[in-house]
DNA sequence: ATCCGTATGAAACAGTTGTTTGAACGTCCG
DNA sequence: CGGACGTTCAAACAACTGTTTCATACGGAT
């Protein structure tokens, strides 16, 4: 009767009523992350969350709003934990290195983050309506970061020449692998080594992307003249 | 009665017969890999096949069973029309030319294979147990094929050392993205441009990878100490 | 204490799902 | 002809899902 008028009875409450509503966004968020969507059924979530089942559709709505609360509470912590951007007057070398830092830590971050990145790979791989949301708040805004990073180190005047997306996808594919692919890794047994960390990972990715971003420029550069990047 | 005896009655027909069976694993695969596993129903399937909803469970025990036939068809038909080998004698800088352009083709293919890769993207996405399966008979030798190459660019005795494994997984990474996250692209506006045909993406992925091995040895033979950052 | 709006609780509802059932159909072989 | 076999069919089943319902408990303002 009075709940058929708000369906979503309130965007957010008092700071510090942090019961039912958050329990419920944090078990959402992992019982999503590894069972999909479809998959995840309000009573695990309600279970894991120690509430009612009714309690979801009382406070988000229906499974999809708890589902998209659960996605923004989560893009939320990834951006706080991991910022993709480098101080300003961060030279490019060391901008692009600390953008493969966060993105590989946003992939492979353990505890809350861990479930982000999951959420974020469904999303993709089977997009729901949130998608468009998650693309404009999360993605666009280090999409640009990235671009702006990449055209600098090719010498590129704009930001979105086609080279400079080219390469823009080719660092989010390295990354993008060991979140998508770490099942198939790990049986074809080419995850990586034990002592290697994420950090390694990123390392190795950021170094990867600026030899060939030189390597490229050299080549095109060689049949003129000696016209050397840096 | 006779059919508790075998739940899948027999693992191929004669040749002639292309019916119902066939008719299934074709709807199958097309409707598994835009709806997911769970997603899809075998109703939608059914009807897709224009066979009754009985069926499935008669040709292959339960939905499961249809899901891993979907599955080797379309492994096999991507095999069949997309071989990641080069002929013998191939030089390494052609056989990875050779590699990426199969792959792409994999990814971004139309058709038959259009579902092949989408079906494979779900299922690393969120294994079943059918990843055992595939990885075998489709990931570990087409990821042998390429260590090779990499391993020959890089000069490598090895094709299992950890640099190898590392710039494999680069390339495949590269060339994931554009399955896995095309929707995110499109919504970013970053999709190639209208004129940009697979082949063209695979070319720069190419190179991008050959550009990168070269100018790492380069940097590595520059300062023998090993040049690293940090 | 009483009232009222918010929140929780247990139970039920309605729809969809994968799967099963038992009958009908066609075809081949005796 | 007449069973036997493999296959298809329409209908039903049982389990599970998201969602709703209505009763109850709580907490502060009157």
């Amino acid at each position: 009767m009075v709940r058929a008028a708000k369906p979503i009875p309130t965007p957010e409450r008092t700071p510090d009523e942090a019961g039912t509503r958050l329990r419920l966004v944090e078990a959402a968020g992992e019982v999503f992350a590894d069972r999909g969507f479809r998959d995840a059924t309000v009573r695990e979530i309600c279970a894991a969350a120690g509430v009612n089942l009714a309690s979801v559709n009382y406070h988000f709505g229906d499974k999809q709003g708890l589902y998209v609360a659960s996605l923004r509470y989560s893009m939320a912590a990834a951006r706080d934990l991991h910022p993709v951007e480098a101080p300003a007057g961060t030279d490019a070398r060391e901008r692009l290195r600390h953008f493969v830092h966060a993105l590989m830590r946003r992939m492979l971050g353990e505890g809350r983050p861990a479930w982000h990145a999951k959420l974020m790979a469904r999303e993709m791989v089977d997009p729901t309506d949130a998608l468009e949301t998650v693309v404009e708040e999360m993605i666009r805004p280090a999409f640009g970061v990235l671009a702006r990073t990449i055209a600098d180190l090719m010498g590129e005047r704009s930001a979105r020449s086609e080279s400079v997306k080219l390469a823009c996808h080719g660092v989010i594919g390295q990354c993008l692998v060991y979140r998508h692919c770490m099942p198939v890794l790990r049986l074809l047994g080419t995850q990586p080594a034990t002592g290697t960390t994420t950090a390694d990972l990123a390392d190795h990715i950021a170094g990867f992307t600026l030899a060939a971003i030189e390597g490229m420029a050299r080549r095109g550069a060689a049949t003129p003249g000696g016209g050397r990047r840096r």
